[in-house]
DNA sequence: TGCTTTCTGTATTCTGGAATACAAAATGCG
DNA sequence: CGCATTTTGTATTCCAGAATACAGAAAGCA
């Protein structure tokens, strides 16, 4: 059956992510990309079709692997329903500290994606992966608050749709203002006081 | 003395930095930038020399306009130091919502500017006009918030670093859900439910 | 040993878009 | 008017980087 890959096409996808993560679309070269997955020009394009194609794939790998540590904690029936929200902010605020221990910053696709309409106009498909996981994890969020509501670790009184926006808006916000270098603890700190309305 | 410029620069400046920060540096041509501005190429490179300089003058008026603005509500005595929080908020709100009745959504040259690491190592100006711009923006918050805890509007117990920290957190935030199309009363209930911590 | 397919490596083509070059008309000023 | 400088318009150059081509070597399998 002639000879088989030598490479992981999960892998190569992580490692493309994690590039275009960082430094968007347009500024990540193929090169970049060829040096990161650790795989020649002529295989990339053999596997991917193109830059583009290679995105789009990327963008779900990248959804996925999103997806499931999420559902790891929003399922952690152990939990509260505010201590599962707060697991999921430190993990948001851990992972940009980490990048940042690494010089450059932690980006994050979705960020950077939905704030580039020509990224969005390029491809449909690239509007309904982010519409649909935007949508999960509201989703997901309202689950979390409504099972908090009922085990006494979230406000009563805190509407569950308004909620779960307001925890995604400020996790996008940490991830601008991680960029700016600010120190863990108070980015911690930070993201706790964002939920406050919920956690009381 | 010769013809003389039969464009307004600024105009042109605030031209280019609508542009930009909707499509971004790299997503955005030069000749998308004649258009907007009204104004051939060869004016444009003659008036500022490259792409590049262009987008560091406009990143520049970007910042000294919003500063204006800011200041303006920063200055309003007549407001409590909570109702000039909000007021703050009301605006960024107000002008993503106006902005996507047009089709197009707002963006923020700042956002899109502190996501792309290509674009702050081409210039060291890029990353001054940030940094400049975030200190001041920072301490004016501050300010507020300690005027707020003195007329009795915010939380005593706010700590005002954190608690500024935390409105321009919540700011950004907002930029980037405000692209997945939520409407503008919820947006607004968002970012004053971002706020309870220091408005109790 | 063939057959097939993927890999390595390098060289080449293609292309969008930035930047330059002029020539000629326009405009203000002394 | 004459000088200086900016505009308009088009045509051209230039370049980074995406994409293609192709010739062998490598690897699995019947």
């Amino acid at each position: 059956m002639g000879r088989p890959r030598s490479f992981d096409e999960t892998a190569v996808l992580d490692a493309a992510a994690a590039e275009f993560r960082v430094y968007g679309f347009a500024d990540t070269s193929t090169e970049q990309l060829c040096a990161a997955a650790g795989v020649r020009r002529s295989s990339l394009y053999n596997a991917f079709i193109s830059k583009d194609e290679l995105f789009v794939r990327a963008l779900e790998r990248y959804a996925t692997v999103f997806r499931e540590r999420r559902a790891q904690v929003v399922a952690d029936v152990r939990l509260s329903g505010a201590e599962r929200l707060r697991v999921l902010m430190e993990d948001v605020v851990g992972e940009e500290c980490a990048a940042r221990e690494q010089g450059h910053a932690a980006g994050c696709m979705f960020v950077q994606t939905r704030m580039a309409p020509g990224l969005r106009e390029r491809d449909e498909r690239v509007v309904r992966i982010l519409d649909r996981d935007q949508r999960e994890f509201l989703d997901a969020l309202e689950g979390v608050i409504r099972a908090g509501r009922l085990d006494g670790s979230i406000r009563a009184d805190a509407d569950p749709h308004e909620g779960a926006l307001l925890v995604a808006t400020v996790i996008s916000g940490l991830r601008v203002t991680a960029q700016a270098g600010v120190e863990y603890g108070l980015l911690r700190r930070i993201a706790l006081n964002g939920l406050h309305s919920l956690l009381g």
